[in-house]
RNA sequence: GCCGGAGUGGCGGAACUGGUAGACGCGCUGGAUUCAAAAUCCAGUUACUUCGGUAGUGGGGGUUCGAUUCCCCCCUCCGGUACCA
């Protein structure tokens, strides 16, 4: 055994055996208990950062943990190659994004082989090969048979210079990030998937998701945001047109004192044409950014329609307004108003001098002041004539079966969440499998025309998607009739990749169909692990692709993930570390120096997996420092020579502590890797175990054989964190069989015992002494041993002692009076 | 704006079910070793203190014998907000 710890040797000896030996390949066995552990795969965006180093160790330290549980582990390893970032690195390099995201791949993966990640390569993906993609053109077409994809226009941000359409990181402060000029948004046709189709079971299912945070779970059900309400048709004086509206108060229908609409809503364009200021209102609502924070954040404004609604209880006439804050794009596009009972209907209109119908009083005759603000709580009716007295449930129910009677609106169930928008205009990413014919319309390419291959070899100016003026791409005859038509040059959204890579991990090489029966074999995921930024969005499309694939009679579960862990980020001096901060950390170097068990011993320990973690050189020494201190003493207990055989019965009370210790150690290291997935208290553990056999100075034979079993435990339970140094140190503490092959070591339930335990002693609550009884002492004698402490004394003389409490094995509590 | 988190020594963090606040690591201080330094090892390290204690987990209130932990209000920071991934 080599005296000093030389990691990068140690690295690269133990990585080649697992690469000859196909350690990590994952192969079917029915008759072994599976555990498929994913952690999100990366964006191919040219070098690891500390975020993927501390994502992927999640993801490792825990498929070596079930290895060594004896389950059947699949641990898969990708590319989410499609996207935004490869186009500007072309405008920048002059570089076409295929080879410049092919060659990222190869450095990454060479960098994620050095960090001793234990993959099976052989299932290796990369979303922008034809061989993957087009099983998602393959599927999209199966959907639009099925009428769950469907085409309608929808706003996007458009530069009008650069005349492309921004996604919306590249809006600043309203203006394109390259020219600075003025963002408008444009109104085009776009291919959308009927996700609220499945809004419910999106919800409902969320149930069975006992393995995820509960955190993540409410984003997802207040993003769904399911509300039980009323459409409300709306009369328009003049006009044979009618305005629906959805509310979820309809108690306060009586309270309407105006209906504002979209500023692109079909009423207002209409009106416009005879109102200059609507006009310009229109033009300038045009300018606004489309994101619902920018939307919100925004100065409420409107302009009068000229129109008048009919209400549709007493037939009065009340305005219809045009508003920034409404969105065509979301429910009717249209809102009743109720500034008396809500706070930005009030706000308005108090801004433009529009009347406040209180309708509502407080339940308990409490007063309501509406000179401030809106009274939004529920109560009771008032001033609603038949309605007068109801409370909101019965209101609700009477105010409804009035209008269906009158035919003018009806219960509703609703949700916030809103179909999902696939189309792109952007070159690198799937393109969609739709021919557009002149006479049959959109027709979907038949299946043994996929895939549809995008053009690798070309030219990205940013001047928009190069296919788009590619006739020899976009040229073809239709299937349906053979007359000349065109292909959709718009490519999807690449969340569409990420929806459903995890099951195409389980059969990655099957040419022949999307899936095969291994996917059900291997699937759900056992363990998904990835950043809380995807907490909405990724893992939302993704439920809902696996109950398209399961529709599609592809998979058989409900849902795709069965445990989910939400990584925090990776800050240096409290911020998130980016290039154009300067503050990044290049986790190569750290590799180069230290070494990849330093680097991933580091990031397990800083931090719990899901809180943020705080980038620190000197901690990472620190590291460095304990594995150098655990070589060393593995080496200085080796050199004492052979080791005699354990003989519990015989140990010294002192040696008893240490074994005692050391079953503590496991049971808590088992539990924190195992359950918690804190890894930095089972770090911890070690530590202290270690700080332990270290103070310990004892030479005899029984005590160099409770070393040698206090080593093997401590090298066995880092080995899924620190694989190569604990694979030599196995070696040298003289097992032939490699440490990855071991089993996880089991308590030695005999060793726990104690036949005394500390106390803590409070008076009124405060710590004041502490008192060692026996472990199986009864309530009384533990009182008693309290009561007598000398120190104990000093603050309960003189005073009625009014209660004691005993907590087993913690403390006791004298409450005394004064 | 809305939704979801977080806030504990000089720093990262621990305290899992309401029961010893600060485990473990970093840094710092002192010591050993060294010609010297690095490395390593040992000891100490929340603040105040009359050395008895007292205060203390973002701020303010509450529940409790007992609150970092539960409840209410507020502040700051972070993530998401539907075309970044």
């Amino acid at each position: 055994m080599q005296q000093e710890y030389h990691p990068a040797e140690i690295e690269t000896a133990v990585q080649k055996q697992w690469h000859e030996q196909k350690t990590f390949r994952a192969v079917e066995d029915p008759n072994k208990e599976k555990y498929y552990c994913l952690a999100m795969f990366p964006y191919p965006s040219g070098q690891l950062h500390m975020g993927h180093v501390r994502n992927y160790t999640i993801g490792d330290v825990i498929s070596r943990y079930q290895r060594m549980q004896g389950k059947n582990v699949l641990q898969p390893m990708g590319w989410d190659a499609f996207g935004l970032p490869a186009e500007n690195a072309a405008i920048k390099n002059k570089v076409p994004p295929a080879s410049w995201t092919y060659d990222n791949i190869d450095y990454m993966r060479d960098q994620l082989k050095r960090l001793g990640l234990g993959y099976d390569w052989e299932r290796e993906l990369a979303t922008c090969t034809p061989e993957y993609y087009r099983w998602e053109q393959w599927l999209f077409t199966r959907l639009f048979e099925k009428g769950l994809v469907y085409k309608k226009t929808a706003a996007v941000n458009w530069c009008p210079v650069d005349n492309t359409v921004l996604a919306n990181e590249q809006v600043v402060d309203g203006c394109c990030w390259r020219c600075d000029t003025p963002v408008e948004k444009r109104e085009i046709p776009q291919w959308f998937m009927k996700i609220t189709d499945y809004a419910e079971q999106l919800l409902d299912d969320l149930d069975q998701l006992d393995g995820w945070p509960e955190q993540v779970k409410t984003m997802q059900a207040n993003w769904i945001g399911r509300s039980e309400g009323l459409k409300i048709k709306f009369g328009i004086v003049d006009n044979d047109q009618t305005l629906d509206v959805y509310t979820t108060r309809p108690d306060t229908l009586m309270g309407v004192s105006y209906v504002a609409v979209a500023a692109q809503h079909p009423l207002s364009i209409k009106a416009a044409e005879s109102n200059p200021e609507l006009q310009d209102f229109i033009e300038e609502c045009r300018k606004m950014e489309t994101s619902e924070a920018a939307m919100e954040t925004a100065d409420k404004k409107g302009v009068a329609t000229g129109l008048m609604a009919i209400h549709p209880v007493t037939g009065e006439q009340v305005p219809v307004w045009a508003a920034n804050f409404v969105l065509m794009g979301y429910g009717t596009g249209a809102v009743m108003s109720v500034p008396a009972h809500d706070q930005r209907d009030y706000e308005f209109a108090q801004q433009y001098n529009l009347p406040i119908n209180q309708v509502i009083e407080p339940i308990d005759d409490s007063e309501s002041d509406l000179s401030k603000a809106a009274f939004t709580s529920k109560g009771r009716l008032i001033n609603s004539q038949q309605f007068d007295g109801l409370t909101f449930a019965d209101s609700f129910d009477a105010i409804a079966d009035f209008l269906v009677e009158q035919e003018k609106g009806e219960k509703q169930v609703n949700y916030r969440l809103r179909d999902w928008g696939v189309s792109r205009q952007r070159y690198w990413g799937t393109p969609i499998p739709i021919i557009n014919c002149p006479d049959c319309g959109a027709v979907a390419v038949p299946s043994e025309d996929l895939p549809v291959r995008l053009p690798e070899d070309v030219i990205v100016d940013g001047s928009g998607s190069p296919i788009k003026s590619m006739p020899e791409f976009y040229q073809c005859a239709c299937p349906k009739c053979g007359a000349d038509a065109e292909r959709e040059t718009d490519t999807f959204d690449t969340f569409f990749e990420s929806s459903w890579y995890y099951a195409r991990f389980t059969c990655p090489d099957n040419e022949d169909v999307m899936l095969d029966e291994r996917a059900n074999y291997w699937l759900s995921v056992d363990q998904y692990i990835g950043g809380i930024e995807h907490a909405v969005l990724h893992l939302l499309y993704a439920r809902f692709f696996h109950k398209l694939m399961r529709d599609e009679g592809l998979v058989s579960g409900d849902e795709p993930f069965k445990n989910l862990l939400t990584q925090g980020m990776v800050l240096k001096d409290g911020t998130k570390m980016s290039k154009s901060k300067g503050n990044t950390v290049d986790p190569q170097a750290l590799i180069d120096k230290y070494g990849a068990d330093t680097a991933r011993l580091f990031t397990m320990f800083a931090a719990p997996p899901d809180q943020s973690l705080e980038w620190s050189d000197k901690a990472v020494e620190g590291s460095y420092r304990f594995l150098n201190r655990l070589w060393r003493a593995v080496h200085e207990h080796i050199e004492q020579g052979k080791v005699t055989k354990l003989d519990v019965d015989s140990l010294s009370d002192d040696l008893k502590n240490i074994r005692r210790h050391i079953y503590q150690t496991l049971t808590k290291v088992s539990d924190d890797i195992g359950r918690r997935h804190t890894f930095n208290t089972a770090i911890a553990a070690v530590m202290e175990l270690m700080n332990t056999l270290n103070k310990f100075n004892d030479n005899s034979d029984q005590a160099r054989a409770v070393m040698q079993e206090a080593l093997e435990k401590a090298v066995l339970m880092l080995s899924p964190i620190t694989p190569h140094i604990c694979h030599q140190l196995w070696r040298d503490l003289g097992h032939d069989e490699a440490i990855v092959d071991m089993a996880w070591p089991e308590v030695d339930e005999s060793a726990l015992v104690q036949d005394k335990v500390d106390l803590m002693v409070q008076v009124n609550g405060k710590l004041r002494s502490k008192v060692s009884v026996a472990a199986d002492a009864d309530k009384e004698s533990i009182e008693a041993a309290a009561l007598a402490d000398d120190n104990v004394k000093r603050f309960i003389d003189g005073k009625e002692i009014r209660k004691v409490i005993v907590v087993p094995g913690r403390l006791i509590n004298i409450v005394v009076a004064g």
